[in-house]
Order: structure tokens, then C-alpha cells, then sequence
DNA sequence: TTGTATGCGTTATCAA
DNA sequence: TTGATAACGCATACAA
């Protein structure tokens, strides 16, 4: 078992000194050509490669990226963590992964690991404890010691950070619009609690689009569903919650849910009723998830294009880490949604 | 903008040496209290963290473990980096991800990168490409420059590595008897190429279960699919392929599939086709995704359970890299399935 | 053309 | 009780 070859061994080995192998590595001009294949030679004899711990602490740069997400085990994130990828590695940049699990500790924790000089910059999505708690020191104590972060869908406006978010108003706006065009009167919602940015922002694109329509909203349609905790009955108090939906809204044949395991579930609280979907209830989801794709019948949803917004989360990172002399300038990018029409609408 | 504070600059301040500072927050007892808690305070004040980078230098030791798995956006990869996540976090470890999206040179070249120094070992599931091309060079490099390999699901037997796997043989071996003594006559198994392992070990147990029902098996019935290149129609060629399976076995009562999609797509076929699930054919699945448990009727299917992999892979791969003294002896590690019966089967 | 010295941030050893 | 020095691996300004 050989360790790791460095410019030492090689420079003792050849008689050399260390910046003699150092500068024939790079193909100084500096060193006769004899030196540089003899050094280049034995270097890839015993597959040299520089270290890259060594490099970062000598540059202050570690050409990471660190990703923070609530979870990972969910197709937006993975998709987005799979466009982060895609562009870091196409600059050179790797990737390391932090889950708060929806916890403000976890999240403020692993912030604090990583930001020790594993990492170049911060990607993240806000946990819902964090969001609920409204406790916002860590993002700021990080920017302030000179750490970009960029924030994705789950974000905090008065941060002085770039954020890649989806148009979740006009594509909740569009989504409920689609169900009144195709004729639906009666249209739920079902929702987060306001405190989670997504659900309060697509629940304003559903009252917007009924207002446009000159439909008044009706509360008893309001679903806002409380998923602080999720738990193992998680599932069976969601499909409750929506059985009271639809009891107290008998005439209920339209709904809009803000995620696609809100949407099926709302699909399986209909069948149970009795309804044919889509001709008694037409139901669209937002996300577009596995779910959705395989369910039956297939989901209508908005696509959040979860990969895109990974990669232009990347881009403005990198951007920021290599022009850090540019004036501070923060922006926030809008990935339009797109409005899959699958079978559970007509 | 303030950069993170070192050492050296609290020395300066306080009008000490580096050394002094550095055993004061260590709380050596070779430093009076005064100095101690005056430095103390004054680090408390900035925020005083030491640098990761630096600590990895000295140490040799990076304190983080690469992942290389084929794709994140698949349930079950997503579960196993969870659960490495959990307990290298628990143990102080950061986790750092790399994708090969099932190419070799992806593979070749992300291992390259981590290898140099950013990380002290590997978690790796190869890549398909890999396996078809059967070239392990780098695996068994990384593995001779010192730094240990544990690898998942999809491994090759001679690496010198520790290997978590799930019972394959075992796991299809219980799905299909169980299809048989539900009253399936004519089962048909829907299945990877065998350069897959994990396609060829379920293949096996499928095999053997019908062998020891005294069942012969009928080579129409296994329908290997080639899933070389996931393209835009694979889908399509998907379903395609199951439907020939469907046609040329009219009396098919019972379908084994060895991943989540396969046996989706196969209800999808077998509903086209008027049959009812399950009173005409029963299906199960290999995996615990969310497609089994949301799909209509929900998926009966024999869960790898992926976060216990990742946990298990985690702590085999930590307990190598902390107790290198001890000789060198390699394990592999079976982890149980369980078959999750839901609605796909009587 | 080659080598020496310095620094990145930290800790450990040894000297004062 | 404190401080100077070396080392981890590398790159580079400067000296020879």
C-alpha cells in the first residue's frame, strides 16, 4: 500500500529541489527541457496528482460547492442537486452535500461544518423549522464573513443573497385557470401553511386567477395543511383532512394541490367518493415528480423544472466565487413553469 | 465583508504568540488562566473557527467520505445517501457527492478528482457502463494508494473492498413464491441484462423459486431488458417490450419485476390488455420506492431498505478509516429485503 | 537553469 | 508559562 506520491518524494528521488519539480509539472519555461521530461516522466511513472487539500489552503480556494437541502430522498431536490452537479463539475467544482432534515439545528450545524473552508459558497433551500422560527442569524453571519450563498425555492427575501425561484404565483395562477376553462366550478385548494413561502405564494396565484375569473373564493375550499412534523401517520391525517374537504364540498370538481403527493392523495380521496376523475374532479398538481408521471390516471402538473433551476443556482454561485471584484449585486432569476397536461384533467 | 479570523490575527491582537493562542483554546494547562480566558474571549468575540482545510492538511485526514453513484434522482440512491448522511454526520464526517451518470469515463474522472486528497475513502455503487465494459483498474488504483472502498448494490466480487448488498437471490426467491402459492400458474419475470448483477441475482431467485415448486421455466416468460441508454422513448420501448411479453403468453396470471418501473409499466400493460390487477395477474416489485406505495393498485414489493444500506456502508467505511491498524480482513454485508405486501396481489 | 525562502492555518515538539 | 520552529503539500517571488 503506497501512499500518495508528493513533489518531495519526487524532488529526493531525482535529485532535485521541490521547485524544480514543481515548475516542470506546469511546464515552466523556466526548466531545461531534459529536467521537465525527466520530472514529468517519473511523475506520470507513479501517477502524481497535487493535492487538493494542499492546493485549497494555498489558493483560500476549495473549488467546492456546498449544498444544504431539507431532504434528499424527493425528486425536486435530487433533480436540482443533479443540475448543480451538472455545471459544477463542468467548472471544476465539486459538490457536498448537507441535509437539515427540516431541522433549524441540523441546518445552522452543518452551515457551520462546512463554512470552516470546506467550501467556496452555499446553494440551499430553508428548512421549514427555520422558516417557521424565522431565524435567519446563520445565513447572515456566513455572507457576512465574505461566503456567497445562493437560495432555491424555499427562500428569504431580505437576504442579501441571489435566489433562483419559481414563478409559483403565475404557475399556480395558470394551473387554476386551466381547471375554470375547462369548466370546473368548484375548485379546492390544497395547501401548506402560510409560513412556507411556496404554499403562501401559489395560494395567492389560486385566489388571483379566481379573481380574474370573477369567481369568489370560498374558505371551505382552503385547505392548508399543516406538514411541520412528518410523521408515520402522516399520510392517514393528509387523506382525512382531505375527506372533510370534500364532505363539507359536495359539489367540490376541481382541485389545485401545491405538491404532487397532496395532488394523488386528492385523487384517492375521490375515488373513495365515488367521483371519476377527470369527468367528476379534475385535479392538478405542482412538481414534476415520478408520482405524477406514473400515477393512474396520469397528473396534470406545473413543472417546476427542478434540474434548470439546480443549474442556474450553480451558475450564479460560480459566477459570484470567480468576479468577486465586481460591485455586490444581488438578483433573483425566475424559472418559468410549464403546464403538463396529462389525464387527470379533460 | 470581514474574512473568517485565524489564529495569527488573534495572536497579533492580543500580542501573543500562534502557539500560545492555539494551546489557549485547546485548554491545554500549560497556558495560565489569564491568558486562557482572555483569548477564549476574544475567539468567542470573533467567532473563531478552525480552519477545515488547514486541520486537514496537518491531519492527512479530511474527515469526509465521497459518494459515487450512478444517478441521484432515483429513490433508492437517494434513500442510501440519507442514510450514509446520518450516521457520517453522526460521526462527524461531511459527505461529498459525485454522479456518473452511469459512465465509465464520468466514473474514471470524478474518482480522480476526490482521490487527490479531498476525501478518506469512497461509497460506490458502479456505474452500468462499467459493468459492461468490466474495466476496474481504478477502483483496484484507489484501493493500492491506501484509501478504502465500500461498495453497494451494484459491486463486482474481486475488489478488495467491503461490500454492503441485499439479498437478491433471496428477495426475488420470496416474491416469486409467494406469487405461486397465490395461485400464479404462469409467471413471467421482467428483468435487466445480466452484466447487471442485481438483474441476474433476482433473475436466479426466480429461477430457483419456480425449481423448488417443480415449476420448468419457459424462456418466453423472461424478458431481459436492455437498459443501456435511458433515452427519451425509452419508455416507450419499455412498454413496448412488455406488451410482446403479454402477447405471447395469453395466459400470463403473475409478473416479477426487479425494479419499481418494470413492474409499474407492467400493470400499466396489463390493464390495457383488460386484465385485472389483481385478480387476473398479480405483480410485484423489487424496491421501495414511491411509485409501490402511491401506484393504483398500490405495488406489493420487496424492499432493499436503501437508508440501512447507506448506514451500514457508512459505518463499515468509518470504522476502516479509524482503526487502520488492524489487519486488513473484507466483509460483505447482506442486508434482509422484506416483501411488503399491498394491493397488486391477492 | 536551478534552488531558497515564504506563506496558506494549524498543531506538536522543544527551547526559553 | 510562553514562544520559536517545523511540518503537512504546494506554488511562487526572488536569489544564485
Amino acid at each position: 500500500m503506497k501512499r500518495k506520491i508528493t513533489l518531495k518524494q519526487i524532488a529526493r528521488e531525482l535529485d532535485v529541489s521541490i521547485s524544480t519539480v514543481s515548475k516542470a509539472l506546469r511546464n515552466s519555461s523556466e526548466i531545461s527541457e531534459d529536467t521537465r521530461e525527466k520530472v514529468q516522466a517519473f511523475a506520470k511513472l507513479y501517477n502524481y496528482r497535487p493535492n487538493n487539500i494542499a492546493l485549497s489552503l494555498k489558493n483560500r480556494k476549495t473549488k467546492t460547492i456546498g449544498i444544504i437541502i431539507p431532504e434528499i430522498v424527493h425528486h425536486f431536490f435530487s433533480k436540482v442537486i443533479s443540475g448543480i452537479e451538472l455545471v459544477a463539475n463542468k467548472k471544476g467544482y465539486n459538490v457536498i452535500v448537507g441535509l437539515s432534515n427540516e431541522s433549524f439545528d441540523k441546518e445552522v450545524i452543518n452551515m457551520e461544518m462546512l463554512a470552516n473552508g470546506s467550501i467556496d459558497g452555499f446553494i440551499l433551500s430553508i428548512a421549514k423549522e427555520t422558516l417557521l422560527q424565522q431565524d435567519y442569524h446563520h445565513f447572515n453571519e456566513t455572507i457576512s464573513q465574505g461566503m456567497p450563498i445562493v437560495m432555491f425555492d424555499r427562500i428569504v427575501n431580505d437576504i442579501k443573497c441571489d435566489k433562483v425561484i419559481v414563478d409559483d404565483v403565475k404557475g399556480a395562477k395558470k394551473a387554476v385557470a386551466k381547471l375554470i376553462e375547462n369548466g370546473c366550478k368548484q375548485i379546492a385548494i390544497i395547501t401548506t401553511k402560510d409560513y412556507v413561502s411556496v404554499g403562501r405564494l401559489r395560494t395567492q396565484g389560486y385566489l388571483e386567477a379566481l379573481e380574474d375569473h370573477k369567481i369568489h373564493p370560498k374558505a371551505s375550499l382552503i385547505l392548508k395543511v399543516d406538514d411541520k412534523l412528518v410523521s408515520e401517520d402522516y399520510l392517514d391525517v393528509l387523506e382525512n383532512e382531505i375527506e372533510q374537504l370534500f364532505k363539507q364540498n359536495k359539489k367540490l370538481d376541481g382541485v389545485f394541490a401545491v405538491n404532487e403527493l397532496y395532488a394523488i392523495t386528492a385523487m384517492k380521496v375521490a375515488r373513495k367518493f365515488g367521483k371519476h376523475i377527470p369527468n367528476d374532479v379534475q385535479v392538478i398538481g405542482f412538481t414534476d415528480g415520478v408520482l405524477s408521471k406514473h400515477a393512474t390516471p396520469s397528473l396534470t402538473t406545473v413543472s417546476q423544472h427542478g434540474q434548470k433551476i439546480g443549474e442556474k443556482a450553480a451558475e450564479l454561485l460560480i459566477h459570484k466565487l470567480e468576479h468577486e471584484e465586481e460591485e455586490e449585486r444581488f438578483q433573483t432569476v425566475i424559472i418559468e413553469t410549464d403546464l403538463i397536461e396529462r389525464d387527470s384533467t379533460k
